[in-house]
This record gives C-alpha cells, sequence and structure tokens, in this order.
RNA sequence: GCCGCUGUAGCUCAGCUGGUUAGAGCGCUAGAUUGUGGAUCUAGAGGUCAUUGGUUCGAGCCCAGUCAGCGGUA
C-alpha cells in the first residue's frame, strides 16, 4: 500500500491524498460504506460501483469469521472473489464487536473470549488469531485486534485498556510479519489508537503505535456516546501525531457533518453504518437536511428526495413512491434509501477532496454545514 | 315474525360483585440510531363505551325501548 498526499490546506489541517492498493486507488478524504458479512446492506455490487461510487467497502472479521468461516473464504479465493468486488476491501478485527457484543466476552490479557451471538458456541481471538483471519478474507487493508473502550470509562481502565491495546498491537504487527498473503497481492496493516477521551493518554497509545510503524493510524473509541465536541477535541488532539505520510482514519464516524469536522482536523479515511442503517429506517440525507420518509407529509409529494441528487433514487422516483414503499414494507424502500444515502456520502467528500484541491474548503464547509443540519 | 348472541380507540379485543382522570396489542403520528440485527428503543394523538330513557349517591357494567350486525327457527 502506498499513500501519496497531494495537498495540505493552510488554513487547517485538512488534506487531499491517494492511496494505492492492489486493487486499486482510493482518493482520500474518503468514506467508505460499511459491509459487514460481505454485503453493502440492500445495495448490489453494481449499483455500489457504479452509482455509489464506492472506491472501497468494509467488511468485519468477527461476522466473517462466524459466516461463512475462514474456509469457505478460502476455497472462494477470498473476499473479493467471493463478492465479485474488483476494488479494495478493508476488514474490521472484531475489536468494536467485543465492545458492542460486551456481555457475551470475555477480555484476557492474550485476547477476548467470546460467544458466538449466532449459535452460543465458545470462541477465542487473539491478535494473531485475527490477522489470520484476515489473510484469510484477503482484505486489502487490515485492522489489529483491540479494545474500544465504552464512553463514561475511568481514566485508570482506560490506561490499562490502551496499554492492552498497545501490547496486542506489537503481536499484531509480528503476526503480519510473519505470514503472507494468500492470494497474490499485498495487504496492508494499520494501527488503532485509543486513550478514551483523556489526551495523556490517547497521546502515549499514538506514540507506542507510531513508533512500530503501521501501514496508516485509526482512531478508535470516539463516537461512542461522547458529546460532539470532545469527539472533535480528541481528533484534533491526535491527528497531531500521526506522521503526515500516512492515511489516517477515524473508525466508526458519522453523521455528514462529523466528517467534515474531521476532515478539517486532518483525517482521511471514515466509515460509519448511519447512511445504511437510517436509510432502512426511513432516514434520508439531502442537501437540505434530513428527512423521514415515514413522515405523512410525503403522502403527495411527487418531488425527488433531493431535487441537486443524481443517484438512481433521486433522478427516478418520487417521495411519495418512497413513502408508499416504506409504509407497505417493501424491501425496495431499503434499496432506493440505502442508494440515496450513500450517493450523498460520496458525494459530500468528493465534494470536500475537491474544495480542498481549490483551497476553498473552509467555505464551502461552512455552507454546507448550515445546509444540511438544518432540518 | 319469533328466539338467542353481540355492539367499548382506525382494527382485534380486555374491563372484577356498579366506585377517582376507561385499558392492551396492532395500526397511526413524531423522535432516536455513529468500527450494522431489515432489529430495537422513546414519546404522542385518538373513545358522547350503538342510541333513548330509567334505577342508583354513583352506570361501560343493572332494567326497558329503539337501531345495527350475526346465528337459529317458521
Amino acid at each position: 500500500m502506498k499513500f501519496e498526499l497531494e495537498k495540505s490546506l493552510a488554513g487547517c489541517k485538512a488534506r487531499a491524498g491517494k492511496i494505492t492498493t492492489g486493487h486499486g486507488e482510493i482518493k482520500t478524504p474518503i468514506f467508505m460504506p460499511v459491509g459487514t458479512q460481505g454485503t453493502v446492506k440492500a445495495v448490489n455490487q453494481k449499483l455500489l460501483q457504479d452509482d455509489v461510487k464506492a472506491q472501497i467497502i468494509l467488511g468485519n472479521t468477527y461476522h466473517l469469521y462466524l459466516r461463512p468461516g475462514t474456509d469457505i473464504l478460502e476455497k472462494a479465493g477470498g473476499l473479493h472473489n467471493f463478492i465479485n468486488w474488483p476494488r479494495p476491501i478493508l476488514t474490521d478485527s472484531g475489536g468494536y464487536q467485543v465492545f458492542s457484543l460486551s456481555d457475551l466476552r470475555k477480555i484476557r490479557p492474550d485476547g477476548v473470549e467470546f460467544r458466538s451471538h449466532l449459535d452460543g458456541s465458545k470462541h477465542f481471538f487473539t491478535p494473531e488469531k485475527v490477522i489470520g483471519i484476515e489473510r484469510s478474507i484477503g482484505s486489502d487493508i487490515m485492522m489489529p485486534l483491540d479494545e474500544c473502550t465504552p464512553f463514561g470509562c475511568t481514566y485508570e481502565y482506560a490506561k490499562k485498556s490502551k496499554e492492552l491495546t498497545s501490547k496486542w498491537a506489537v503481536q499484531n504487527k509480528e503476526a503480519f510479519i510473519n505470514s503472507k498473503p494468500l492470494y497474490g497481492f499485498e495487504q496492508s496493516l494499520f494501527g488503532i489508537i485509543q486513550g478514551s477521551v483523556y489526551k495523556e493518554l490517547r497521546e502515549s497509545s499514538a506514540k507506542d503505535l507510531i513508533a512500530m510503524d503501521f501501514d496508516g493510524y485509526s482512531i478508535g473509541g470516539l463516537a461512542v456516546g461522547e458529546p460532539t465536541d470532545v469527539m472533535y477535541e480528541m481528533v484534533d488532539f491526535t491527528t497531531d501525531f500521526i506522521p503526515e505520510n500516512k492515511p489516517r482514519y477515524l473508525m466508526g464516524v458519522g453523521r455528514p457533518e462529523n466528517i467534515l469536522e474531521g476532515i478539517e482536523r486532518g483525517v482521511d479515511m471514515f466509515d460509519c453504518v448511519m447512511p445504511t442503517r437510517n436509510a432502512r429506517n426511513a432516514y434520508l440525507f439531502t442537501w437540505r437536511g434530513v428527512l423521514s420518509m415515514r413522515n405523512a407529509k410525503h403522502k403527495d409529494d411527487f418531488s425527488p428526495v433531493d431535487e441537486t441528487c443524481s443517484c438512481y433514487t433521486c433522478t427516478n422516483f418520487s417521495r411519495a413512491y418512497l413513502r408508499h414503499l416504506f409504509v407497505a414494507e417493501e424491501i425496495l424502500a431499503l434499496e432506493l434509501a440505502s442508494i440515496h444515502n450513500l450517493h450523498f456520502y460520496l458525494e459530500l467528500v468528493t465534494k470536500a477532496r475537491e474544495t480542498i484541491l481549490d483551497g476553498s474548503f473552509i467555505e464551502w464547509k461552512k455552507q454546507i454545514i448550515n445546509h444540511i443540519v438544518r432540518n
């Protein structure tokens, strides 16, 4: 993997760059649709490429390990082949599932013991095991096993957790060096910076990981319930420690305005379930604010979701039809809404990139936030 | 025509021996959703208890008439 920094803004930390992987280029800043189980829910691969214009998608190690399992993925020749996705894939390690499925797991110094949310069976993840699974998956960018701390945890807990994540990072890195890709293309490994909302811990976590020289750096453990301004402050603080020539990835974020604020603070990559999950709940993002497609006011509104949007949904269907599909619980509702929201997110980061390159980002961002945050 | 059963929220129904502002589920309306459960959670609106009289301190509940629906019967 190669990262090329194309432009850094003078007035803020926003940057534009290019990541080159074995499955092509990713132009940053970028938003990565989440495809946990080998599919971006409700959107097929053709539309994902041609209409949404996704440059890279996510898969999840925890979910893919439980189902279909690494034996199937290897027989298929890796996840790209299995799901017929020719562009880059990034895999999350399962660290977040350790956090979100907390009643089903136990964290130990050597790894995480957990029960499958599918059948209750017992499993044990170590950094080495996770790297092995990600080799079987064949993701272009792999995330190491980490612990995502819950918001509200004490300094002491966050400190111990950060130390564990750093210790695991060494093991992740070693396992990475001591293993090889299975499918003939290069894979790369990021480090995940933890430390909750404590600056001192963020700094020390960043320094631990940077000393190990990862291909890129993720900021984890944010957007887990802390106030938004705290999240921005932590991001701003943390990106200062990350070398300029490495991509920075803010995990799990976020709302459109969160992404723009993240870009301004020097983040290159984002992922979030919001555009897809909210789409399935009839919550749509537009350039003039958000819409709830179930609302009765759309019943006889035959205008598109967003007049300025060029996605398949907006160029072909009305709000009234979308509302009808949601009320009738038709599956096409999920598809059309997901296409639109993802198209919006990708267009958002594309425009951010363009305005970084031409120097108008800050001005553009202010204007956009005024429009999209208003309801 | 006669006999019986039933009328409570948009729908399906609870509602104790008569006792404060009549409830539930679904639906409806509106929120929430941040390294994915199409899930879930939160809040709100909505009732002349078919109708007219009566008994009672007090009636969704008891009595009578009327209307409507369902079943049986000549």
